[in-house]
DNA sequence: TTTATGGCTGTCA
DNA sequence: ATGACAGCCATAA
């Protein structure tokens, strides 16, 4: 069937499977951009998953991703302010800052028993 | 179509 | 440890 790749819905998904796996991570819990990335079977689209929780839905935890240096990623002008408000966030779900407000992803960090579920 | 812009990341000085 | 650079890749204009 002549059917050509210009305007799939399928390719839209690609977001839908970014915040699929963002819901996944549990509270007081984080993971990088580029865990979701490939989690969501993105590799290297550590900045596409930024790009898709910019835009996110409600009930995606957005505040629960974090950069790898386990630093709360800053904002451009925007969404300037985001960034304070991502921490308090995360302080409330008892994730823990140390003095140069990084987080040790070592101790913090999401690991899902499965590489991704669905 | 081409260009610019990102809530990134790994590598090197 | 920090700072600069180059890859990355989808969206928006």
């Amino acid at each position: 069937m002549g059917e050509g790749p210009h305007t799939e819905p399928a390719d839209s998904g690609r977001w839908q499977r970014i915040w699929a796996q963002v819901r996944r991570i549990p509270e007081g819990r984080v993971a990088t951009y580029g865990q979701i990335a490939e989690l969501a079977g993105v590799p290297r689209g550590a900045r596409q998953v930024g790009y898709a929780l910019h835009r996110a839905p409600p009930d995606v935890p957005w505040q629960r991703v974090i950069n790898a240096r386990g630093e709360v990623s800053q904002r451009s002008a925007d969404g300037a302010g985001a960034d304070q408000l991502q921490r308090q966030l995360l302080e409330e779900e008892g994730v823990e800052f140390d003095l140069a407000g990084r987080v040790d992803l070592a101790v913090w960090r999401w690991r899902p028993r499965r590489p991704a579920a669905r």
